[in-house]
DNA sequence: CGCTTTGATAGTTTTTTCTTATGATAAATA
DNA sequence: TATTTATCATAAGAAAAAACTATCAAAGCG
């Protein structure tokens, strides 16, 4: 497809200013010959005069004068996106999409979000809450531009940067506190509440108890950690959450918190995104702001 | 001053679009590695990344989303450049391309194209025909001049002109002629047999039965008026068709067609086109021969 | 592991654009 | 009227840009 080029549509606005093929060519720094060659091209695509080339003055046609309204809008659009580009270069801007594990997402949300906001202001921040499964799909998928999971993920794809350790602790109903401490295998006798298939968290606490995938006996699978804790409250039986949510869980329910000797149960929370992501820069920045809230 | 070139834009919007280098580089009729240089020449002028190279796939970044907007933006004022210098040469020559949906365009299109080209020996027309969002989308994007479709559309970018009014008729089967005409109302009842999803006459025929949008018992999703009649003529149910297609759609079925009482159901056929279109005058001129023929 | 897909790179060729030199026309000047 | 001057067009070769072919390298897939 034959079609005009930006360089016709300056030099045809340079000469539609100037009037005059010698000073619009000095204007575009080239030679009067190679404006007077482009204007010719132009018009033989275009099929129709643009200038109407008087003795001593050039004029534009009437069709010219619509056709340069249009080349200055094109030029001035042209331009605008190298403005684009700069705006965009420089700060961290536009809209950044995060994922984030539910075992994490309510305690460490809001701090990061304020931090975030705060920092980058022209930040518009996506959330989405959902399991790891899905959040690595999504990232896949370009839906996500990073995720914060359970490391490791062990994607050739993507990068990781661990962001901090969790412990969890071992949460029971008020009056066990004065219980001795179970071991990690004694938990397999007792009730152990966990959450639903899916969350790695429920992974990591039947690892700790050395259970590959089979629960043990009664388990009563919870969308929340909330309501785990709710039903330990309620005398149901025993379950583990991550540290960081202790204090919001906790406030609510009548439980005793107890920390596991060693072997402590440990995950590594850390954020990952796609290897090819050009945002890789700013999201290692990002993950150190992350870090600070931590 | 350095800049990015018209040409680039192409090839970055054709990118945009296919996703893939090889497939991109074919639709522009050159070969990969030119594109390749081109895009790479123009993140570099522009000094941000435009895609994101995965090892399987080829997505835009956010600026890129960003710019492809206003990169469609501009190629379509340049064509549209092209466009105003052909209206400028008074008479309607060259390329038109008009959008049809498909209930009107196999009734209309053969006296309307023969009547057109017959009056403009120069005018080349090329029709698409798809349904009314297709059609709206294309005719933004500048792959159509315009569209004949059921009005309203009711964007403010778009001017719109009536052509004619068009009634439905009901398709029964040869034996059922003499029953009764049913009413809107008992429609609803009856197999009612309809237009898959997308077509604006299956929501108009809906609407005329007061339905809104969950369809009747076991509708049937045709592609096209002649398989409703088809099905019709084998008994399978009744149907509503535009008047103007019962010349065509009942020679060869055995069916009866009967009008409807008042309220006779209804719809308003007209032309659209961009606002900000050169070619404004002279659609208002083929609205007119379009008009004749109907 | 090989095999395939796919984008990047290198070197060469083709096309486009630009430059200099020159021509042509008409107004201005003498 | 002849000459000069101002201007834009044309021509031919040089420079720059863009494109092609061939090939590489990385990553997914069986």
């Amino acid at each position: 497809m034959i079609n005009i080029t930006l360089k016709q549509l300056r030099y045809f606005e340079a000469l539609a200013r100037h009037g005059h093929f010698g000073r619009a060519a000095d204007a575009c720094a080239i030679s009067q010959p190679a404006l007077s060659m482009q204007i010719k091209e132009m018009e033989d695509v275009l099929g129709a005069t643009l200038f109407e080339r008087g003795a001593r003055q050039v004029r534009l046609t009437h069709f010219g004068e619509v056709a340069v309204e249009r080349a200055r809008d094109i030029l001035r659009a042209a331009d605008e996106l190298g403005d684009l580009a700069r705006a965009s270069r420089e700060r961290l801007v536009g809209r950044l999409r995060i994922g984030v594990i539910p075992t994490i997402a309510p305690y460490l949300l809001p701090k990061v979000m304020g931090d975030l906001s705060g920092r980058y202001p022209e930040l518009e921040i996506h959330v989405r809450e959902t399991v790891t499964p899905k959040l690595i799909q999504e990232l896949r998928d370009g839906k996500l531009d990073t995720a914060i999971v359970a490391l490791p993920i062990s994607e050739t794809w993507l990068s990781e940067t661990p962001l901090f350790d969790e412990n969890f602790v071992l949460v029971r109903s008020a009056g066990e506190s004065n219980l001795p401490l179970p071991s990690a295998d004694s938990l397999r006798e007792m009730r152990l509440l966990l959450l639903e298939e899916g969350h790695c968290f429920r992974d990591q606490a039947l690892s700790f108890c050395n259970l590959q995938s089979a629960p043990p006996r009664e388990v009563l699978d919870a969308s929340s950690l909330s309501t785990l804790v709710q039903m330990v409250s309620a005398g149901m039986g025993v379950t583990l959450i991550p540290e960081m949510a202790v204090p919001v869980e906790t406030r609510s329910a009548s439980v005793s918190i107890s920390r596991f000797q060693s072997p402590e149960p440990i995950r590594t929370v850390g954020m990952v995104w796609r290897q090819t992501s050009p945002l890789a820069g700013q999201l290692k920045e990002i993950a150190e702001v992350v870090k600070m809230c931590a």
